[in-house]
RNA sequence: GCGCCCAUAGCCCAAUUGGAUAGAGCAACGGACUACGAAUCCGUAGGCUAGAGGUUCGAGUCCUCUUGGGCGCACCA
């Protein structure tokens, strides 16, 4: 990348200044105003702090001593403060556009992640009831994610995690059984905290056709088995219709199977973390400046989520993961401190594991907040929401926010096929362009590479400029973890075409010109293309 | 009471992780289709970055406090 032929040609100078520094020092950045150059380092203001010398001069230090290929850097200046702006030549834009056209579909990937192994944890929502509106926030988030890593040269694994132990899975079998005993004509007392949905009941009435009337408070584990399977199969088909699909479903149960839950307890209790009190297991959470301690077992002999959990991300380290992100909403922002805690008491490079916490979903409608309680069972569902705005808008949607800011996901917005509307915004470029090629193979334009060095004007130089960015945004989007970056650029981009494409005229009888105009077409068709696919999101032929 | 996140144009949000004159979209106003898709484009207007201090060459971004909002603080997950 030319960032590293120019921090060569920096550190070169600053030894030759008898100043040799840092090269992790030595940073760029692209100036907001095309006055200041393609490329600026405040290389100079840093070492100038440090050394506590005049930071113009080393900057002039610097200019003066650097060879640079004037085929490639047009000029160099120093402003402001003691900035340093390389201005690169059009020569440079031109080649970095044919590698462009050159890796097509590839075009952004890299290979920072050298092949280290990464999972994504996402979604890992309980099988108790159809996936809301906040889950699809998170799959599509974490599936980005994925993308992005993948991308980046990581080896991606997708994974969800659900609990199919434990209390909430009791709770589950007695809702199927009380909802069972109501079909059979009893008058039975729903308590308020089990799972007050419709399809509970559904579900009770499919296992009455299976097993008939006989069945008793007994066989618990029968109508806990056909609830996870029906609720499973229900939220692996909401995820399909975003279009994700994981690699493993990785369940709570199979931790008390391989004994991983006892030999957490016991390595916990062998670092000295755990006590008992009141008849429960207690892990010392205060000892990583935890409020109090928390329970790890209950009185009972049932485990709280906190053992499975650390048992659990134990086995992501000893399935040998480099990388873990672990995306929850804000709800579960108390329960991952603990956990790390734990796996850093037991030895594990806590640090590998990253928690990416994403704030909630409002729904709006006519401008009014549409109100979700999962309590009541009157929430709006992900399967819902696609059936209403359509899998590409919902993903879209989700994807354009920080996922620190609380989203406004606006219903009428998202129907609407109108420019007002960003995710037709985006795709209407992708199909403006098919379109524009389909319109000059149907003219007989005879297409061989054209020469690049004839987009001259400035809106296609912008366009260029802009194209070429779009590597480098992945890999920062990939490293800071945060892929609303990606639409953000895409808006941008579509725009700086729309532009162009008001300007100047594609096909023309000047074949030569007509032909570069179209390798910058399909440069940019390549491009929002990529960055769609990062999003999950499909690019359009028409619409 | 304590913890995490947030506050930027009338609305919804960006801002290259501490950079130079804070930017898009929507809404408002004024323009552009007898040629490649008007689901588009061009222009005008809109700001004491919630408030007060601090750190430094430089702060929307970092630190402290205040105000306002979301989410947590279980022997639920």
């Amino acid at each position: 990348m030319i960032q590293d032929y120019l921090k060569s040609e920096i550190l070169k100078a600053l030894e030759k200044a008898g100043t040799p520094a840092d090269p992790a020092l030595v940073g760029f950045e692209r100036p907001k105003q095309a006055a200041h150059g393609d490329w600026s380092t405040n290389i100079a203001m840093a070492l100038a702090k440090q050394r506590k010398g005049n930071p113009r001069q080393l900057a002039e230090a610097i200019v003066a001593g650097m060879e640079l290929d004037p085929d490639l850097v047009e000029k160099t200046e120093i402003a402001g403060p003691g900035f340093i702006n390389f201005h690169l030549s059009q020569n440079w834009l031109y080649k970095e556009l044919e590698n462009l056209l050159a890796s097509g579909s590839t075009y952004g990937n890299s290979q920072i992640g050298n092949g280290k192994k990464a999972q994504v944890e996402f979604v890992s929502s309980n099988p108790t009831g159809p996936l809301t509106v906040g889950h699809g926030r998170q799959a599509a988030i974490g599936d980005a994610l994925a993308r992005l890593l993948s991308s980046c040269g990581y080896a991606v694994t997708r994974e969800y995690y659900f609990n199919d132990a434990g209390l909430q899975m009791k709770k589950l079998a007695m809702s199927v059984f009380l909802r069972y005993r109501e079909l059979l004509g009893n008058k039975v007392d729903f308590p308020e905290d089990h799972y007050q949905g419709e399809y509970i009941r559904d579900i009770a009435a499919q296992c009455r056709s299976r097993k008939g009337d006989g069945l008793t408070e007994a066989d618990s584990e029968f109508f806990k088995q056909a609830a996870i399977a029906v609720i499973f199969e229900e939220i692996k088909r909401t995820l399909a219709r975003m279009g994700i699909a994981f690699d493993v479903f990785y369940n709570e149960s199979s931790l008390y199977a391989d004994g991983a839950i006892e030999r957490t307890k016991q390595a916990l209790a062998a670092q000295g973390l755990t006590y008992q009190q009141d008849g429960a297991l207690w892990f010392k959470a205060t000892q990583f400046g935890a409020e109090k301690d928390r329970v790890l077992v209950r009185s009972s002999g049932e485990p709280t989520y906190r053992l499975p959990d650390i048992a659990y991300h134990a086995t992501k380290f000893d399935r040998g993961f480099d990388l873990v992100l672990d995306v929850f909403g804000s709800d579960h922002q108390a329960t991952y401190p603990d956990v790390l805690a734990a796996l850093g008491a037991l030895g594990y490079d806590a640090s590998r594991v990253e928690v990416k916490i994403h704030q909630f979903v409002t729904l709006l409608r006519g401008g009014e907040q549409v109100k979700m309680s999962t309590r009541k069972a009157n929430y709006v569902t992900l399967d819902e929401l696609i059936d209403e705005v359509g899998a590409d808008a919902a993903r879209y949607f989700f994807l354009m926010r920080r996922m620190e800011s609380h989203l406004d996901f606006d219903l009428d917005l998202a129907t609407k096929q109108s420019d007002e509307n960003p995710v037709y915004y985006v795709q209407y470029a992708h199909a403006r362009i098919r379109s524009i090629l389909a319109h000059a193979a149907e003219k007989g334009v005879a297409r061989a590479r054209g020469e690049l060095a004839l987009l001259k004007e400035p809106e296609e130089v912008a366009l260029i400029k802009a194209l070429l960015e779009f590597p480098e945004l992945v890999q920062g989007a990939a490293a800071a973890r945060e892929p609303h970056r990606i639409p953000t650029y895409l808006q941008e981009l579509a725009g700086i075409f729309h532009a162009f494409y008001h300007k100047h005229r594609v096909v023309t009888e000047d074949a030569k010109l007509s032909n570069a105009r179209l390798d910058l077409c399909d440069a940019a068709r390549t491009v929002v293309a990529n960055g769609l696919n990062l999003l999950g999101v499909s690019a359009p032929e028409k619409m």
